[in-house]
DNA sequence: ACTCAATGTAATGCAACTTTGACATTGCGA
DNA sequence: TCGCAATGTCAAAGTTGCATTACATTGAGT
């Protein structure tokens, strides 16, 4: 799965911590999804198309 | 996480097994997701998108 | 040059997801 | 009634997601 997070973050001008503080989850693990070391749990992409008002299609993608 | 597994498999009148196969995992896995014993890691619930035809957010529902 | 925020990354441990194999129950058609 | 497909469930084992702690690197501002 490939992801738009960086990307998304960035236009918002949040930094990963701030994000995984939205999330509820942490900082490593931003950056591990950011950095496409796992994808996240259902419930947790869910919770990241919340916080950008976005679909979970918008944000992530088969690769 | 509820999800509508159960009757969109039922509307096709596919089995569990049938299902499974399509999605590339076992039996067990479609049962326990149905039964809401665990939600499907992110790939799995896009291939699920995928083999209905339909978003993940038509699928899965926050519970 | 120094500092500090932001980011990358590694190790360890636990929880969640998934598989395989096995066994029980239910319901339907022969 | 017998057989079989479909489903529910359990145990053991392997993989993946996530937390925590810790340390290194980079870049911007002073």
């Amino acid at each position: 799965m490939k992801n738009r997070l960086r990307v998304l973050r960035a236009i918002r001008e949040w930094s990963q911590q701030d994000l995984a503080e939205k999330l509820g989850v942490s900082r490593q693990s931003v950056n591990a999804i950011e950095t496409g070391k796992y994808d996240p749990s259902l419930p947790l992409a869910f919770r990241i198309a919340d916080v950008f008002e976005l679909t979970i299609e918008e944000i992530f993608e088969r690769d």
